[in-house]
DNA sequence: GTCATGTATGTCGAAATTGACATATAAAGA
DNA sequence: TCTTTATATGTCAATTTCGACATACATGAC
């Protein structure tokens, strides 16, 4: 749930540390954010390197050519799990992706 | 959608190089169980060194305390968003997160 | 004993994600 | 120009994941 976080800190409640708690959000979600963007790039040089198109590696993955553009450009409604599967389905290594997120 | 690729490629069509796909699929999904399993004992190490309680886990990601035992225990429908992002809810930094699936 | 605290497990409706499809755009070759 | 190939964007029904809740199981203090 992408929004859940928010939507129950905006409802009723507030009490003390509001701030401090968007704060800790914001960050914690712009992090979110550059990792799946590292993740795509590195998709993205995979792909390229391995000389596929996004219909050979959609074929690949059991899914479509307009996801995997998804995947590549980070759109919000793409998942870690999916862009992980991604990279290990072109011959990426755990140790791999933990590079590709620790340099995000 | 977790199973998918397989439900295709078990429909008709085989065609040529069965085994190697399905071998593909079985270490592709066995690295991404590794990973999540990584993730859930680092996770699990974070909590505890913070002195933390599953129920305050579960205030500070705006989850609940069944969601936080879920994730430890790797179970199947937690995804690797929700434990990445409660990963850096502890205060853990992507290189910290990208450590932890290298080792996995 | 029982009360409190922390954790595990199962279920549910709601919300997010997925593959698929249609369609658009762009570049390159005939 | 007309094709072809690669990529982008928008939408949708089906599936998956979510937070929440109930409840069970421990362990320890009293």
């Amino acid at each position: 749930m992408k929004t859940g976080k928010r939507n129950r800190l905006e409802s009723a409640g507030w009490k003390l540390g509001s701030a401090e708690d968007f704060l800790g959000l914001d960050s914690e979600e712009a992090a979110l954010v550059s990792i799946r963007v590292a993740l795509a790039g590195r998709l993205r040089d995979r792909r390229l390197k391995l000389g596929l198109s996004q219909v050979a590696l959609a074929r690949k993955l059991g899914s479509s050519q307009s996801r995997v553009a998804k995947m590549e450009a980070a759109e919000p409604d793409v998942s870690l799990d999916l862009l992980v599967r991604a990279m290990l389905a072109m011959g990426a290594k755990p140790s791999d992706v933990g590079r590709a997120l620790a340099a995000a």
